[in-house]
DNA sequence: AACTCTCTTGCTACCGGGTGCAAAATAGTT
DNA sequence: AACTATTTTGCACCCGGTAGCAAGAGAGTT
């Protein structure tokens, strides 16, 4: 193994003792000029640092947040992570990415980022199951949890999520004052309560507008191949009179392979003979290819709040922010 | 601060030294099947789980690999993380991942994660300057440290990547076969090595088909707008006559913004007016609308590759994995 | 010069485990 | 029963820091 130099090492290399080393590297620590300064050259010059674990394990904060992450499919994921692994390390905090895949058991993910002391985890999945918390005695011992992006029924475990209440109502408006008049909706899991609420506004909103018959897809998982075949399914059952003409998918992946379809596989227009509306205004969906019409998470603003709340600056509750809706030409 | 269970307190509840209770958990070591279970009974009563933070301060290993990276706009990233991530973990390590955009210091970044007491950094970005490792007297202290999918030039620091002479050769024998007399190259940043050596490698190979006079297009970075711009530039300072008839571009996303801007700004046809080729196989690249013929990177091999280095199952040595050449309609 | 008061410095104890050795307990042998 | 070989267990010390207190060193006052 390597070795590194010691605040020990140090302090016999400078005449002082280790302790005189370490308050050199503790801002604000009751030491002189002189002393300091002959403590950093020598540090320098054996190439001292601290070292961060023993630190953790002192102190009892180690400044890991464990962030879990069980679907990469989604594009939507990596800009989150790099706001989150931006904003969190300019706290001075640091990312521990913890994918939990169905490979992994997640009672293990989360017993496994316990034992590694994080000071919080983020549960940054859409298909996190409530019941594996609630199984876990959270409060018990466990690192505060947080929910990012998606909906949180547990006792104690706050959610930061888009409000889907206001981006629902915007799409519904803004497809209403378009003039459509057959809406469809596609769930990518409809098991998730984010899915559901996302369906469930969408019928409530259309039915303000006296339209109560909401035409449903369900798509295997988020996926463009699960999108193509769901929406290839429906077309191929449903008679052209009787079909949709706007369909709004519940996320921009889904939306992208419907789309794909609809245009390749079948030679229907977008948005002429079916408009799509899609959702998270995953960067492509704005290509000329697509020009889809989607509404984005206030991103930033979500990590933010996500990261007050680890920080205790504020206190953690749900809390749900406006986003954006971006209109194009697919609907 | 939370509490959790210790060793020793468990071993009081036990009526055992603590060293016992730390060899029931220690797989192999010396202890009756009587004292065993007696301890994992009430480590299970007190819910005490090792604390991995004091197992790594003692043992000089964490577990811990640091991920950098530097360019989150390239969905590349996303299934490479969800590769790493899996592999690592299925390897008893977790990944740290490290965000060394322009607002972080390169060098500061790896000296956190070196205090951190990493295992390992992989420097899984494309834009990292070699001078900055060189700066650091590797070797001196430093955790292993590898560079995937970008070639190293530094001594000690190897890489693993795909095989960029074997893909070039490849594209441009299915590209010449396809009788394309023009070919065109379009960089995102130039002054890359792994960049450099794939236009290097397309003009070698063009050039014994006895075609040499290659136009260069360059995008500012590796962004689908960026490379829309610089194909738009081009086109409007080309002659129709004089143009390309087959663009190859660095990546997907450039690949993806110059074909849109073709298409949708100047009412080209691809492939019949300007064919495309582009690399990474980005997942949407294979979508309809886009039909992009590209280059997959092996992933999962490379990935495994790193593993084992890092586990110290082979050698550390740069080492290129031949990927597969993707036909689709683009070219 | 004696005496405070304040700033530095060193020390003990501790964070929660791991290592290697010696003592204790058990098993095996004659 | 005495003795040896082997397994278990306990112990001192270590990993590299942090916390808080007490002793030491200066500076200021009378």
């Amino acid at each position: 193994m390597r070795k590194r130099a010691t605040a020990k090492q140090v302090a016999e290399a400078a005449g002082v003792s280790k302790w005189t080393v370490i308050r050199a590297f503790t801002p604000g620590a009751s030491i002189t000029e002189e002393s300091k300064r002959k403590v950093l050259e020598t540090a320098a010059a054996l190439n001292y640092t601290p070292n961060l674990l023993a630190r953790s394990l002192a102190t009892n904060t180690t400044g890991q947040v464990a962030v879990f992450v069980d679907d990469f499919a989604n594009p939507q994921k990596l800009p989150f992570l790099e706001s989150l692994t931006e904003k969190l390390q300019a706290a001075g905090l640091v990312v521990m990415l913890i994918n939990i895949n169905n490979h992994f058991d997640h009672v293990n993910a989360l017993l496994h980022a316990d034992q590694r002391q994080v000071d919080a985890i983020i549960l940054f999945g859409t298909a996190f199951r409530d019941e594996t918390l609630t199984d876990l005695q959270l409060g018990n011992g466990m690192p505060p949890m947080f929910v990012l992006a998606r909906d949180s029924q547990i006792e104690g475990v706050p959610a930061v999520v888009c409000d889907a209440e206001l981006a629902l109502r915007e799409i519904v408006d803004h497809l209403h004052a378009k003039g459509y008049k057959r809406p469809g909706f596609m769930s990518g899991a409809a098991a998730l309560s984010t899915a559901l609420r996302r369906r469930q506004h969408f019928a409530e909103f259309w039915a303000e507008k006296g339209v109560t018959d909401i035409a449903l897809l369900f798509a295997e998982k988020y996926s463009a191949p699960a999108g193509a075949a769901s929406i290839r399914r429906y077309l191929s059952e449903t008679a052209a009179q009787d079909r949709v003409d706007v369909l709004m998918c519940e996320n921009d992946i889904l939306a992208i392979g419907a789309m794909d379809e609809i245009r390749g596989k079948f030679g229907l227009r977008v948005p002429e003979d079916i408009a799509i509306v899609g959702f998270d205004n995953y960067e492509l969906g704005g290509s000329f290819a697509y020009g889809l019409t989607t509404y984005e998470q206030p991103r930033n603003e979500m990590v933010d709040v996500v990261l007050k709340m680890i920080k205790g600056k504020i206190e953690p509750e749900t809390i749900t922010l406006p986003g954006r809706l971006i209109v194009r030409r697919s609907a």
